[in-house]
DNA sequence: ACAAAAAACGACCGGTCGTGCTAAAACTGG
DNA sequence: CCAGTTTTAGCACGACCGGTCGTTTTTTGT
């Protein structure tokens, strides 16, 4: 692969990766993609074996963003504990009044259609809850939080209310964001949060 | 309309939303959906004037059957307060192993895209929700529920673990229950119901 | 039983989609 | 600068889609 062919590649992916946040996976097609890029339909064809290979690149290039820009500078940022938890979950909630979550969106479009992108999707979401449960292990050994919680339990609940808030953002618009922050606060209290440290710098 | 009218019709949108349970809104196409009932794509197309007003149609006989099966039944068996609350949760919940939420895909499908459709699903998760509402409202007039929760907001939070629990059912499988039933267990517990009222009879 | 009305059919249209194939154009290393 | 590789374009295909239309069959009211 020349030089070239990995500069129009990360092109295409970035500019599917924008239209897959506004239309979905399976609304993604080759042919609006090509136009928007200035490329014939087959020379964009010819980087991905398919358009389902094109489809998964896209899943991972959004898995690494996510990574990056929500996981990544809090752990950086924040000490380990609520501190850490609360900006990962700022950082992530923050995402929703921009754009649709393409991993929720994608989850719907490909959890009854057996396949590579559900197989991806549904890894995604279960390395996600990991590091959610760490975060969240990691605020009990400070005695932030109760040692009796399940910490999965507790991170499900928040990829609930993550869910949830994200239907209404995209259904009745800004208004979710405060019923998403009292949701978390009241999780978070009930399993023995100080009310004091729930601050969402 | 003829008597064989009506039957057909039926007969037509009781098949789609068995299909659209399974494949979505978008998935429902009207060559196998007239193959599948035994007859020809222009003879079911002429009982909806376009594929948007089969779809509405299939909307509507799904927001019938959900309030028949699930909040009736309810108001009718149990009295007001936790006890009904909880025949809901019971019974809403209960759906998901069954198959896909055609509400919750329905979102997921059109949240992006204005027309008659997003605002019908808009139009059922409000009342849906005021449903709710008023079922947690006379749970407080009970003293079953301290009287400061806000009953809108719990109402969302119920709806948040419907939708994450929707969504583990739909990626891996049923081992979701669990987790549905412990998140609604701690928000009525924080929202003051007494532990030994939280019954899933 | 019969005429009007409703329902169902079958062929077809224009359009879009993913995908192959071949040739031209552009880039790359020596 | 040139040979070899890679990238891109052009074109066509087969499949599928929603929708139209004229015809035939079935149902309905009397």
């Amino acid at each position: 692969m020349s030089i070239k062919g990995v500069e129009t590649r990360t092109r295409i992916l970035r500019e599917a990766l924008g239209q897959v946040s506004k239309i979905g996976f399976e609304g993604l097609t080759l042919g609006p993609l090509a136009d928007q890029l200035g490329l014939s339909k087959s020379g964009l064809f010819a980087h991905f074996g398919s358009r389902e290979e094109l489809q998964l690149a896209v899943l991972q290039l959004a898995a690494e963003d996510f990574r990056r820009e929500v996981l990544e500078p809090a752990v950086h940022q924040s000490p380990r504990g609520l501190r850490r938890l609360l900006a990962i979950l700022k950082r992530w909630f923050n995402r929703y009044p921009e754009g649709g979550c393409v991993f929720l969106a994608g989850s719907a479009e490909y959890d009854d259609r057996p396949g590579a992108m559900r197989d991806a999707l549904a890894d995604f979401h279960l390395q996600w809850r990991s590091a959610l449960a760490t975060a969240l292990r990691q605020c009990q050994q400070l005695g932030e939080l109760e040692p009796e919680v399940d910490v999965d339990q507790v991170a499900f609940e928040l990829f609930a209310i993550a869910a949830g808030g994200h239907h209404d953002y995209r259904l009745y618009g800004k208004q979710a964001g405060g019923r998403v922050k009292a949701a978390v606060e009241r999780l978070l209290r009930s399993c023995g949060a100080a009310p004091e440290k729930l601050i969402w710098k």
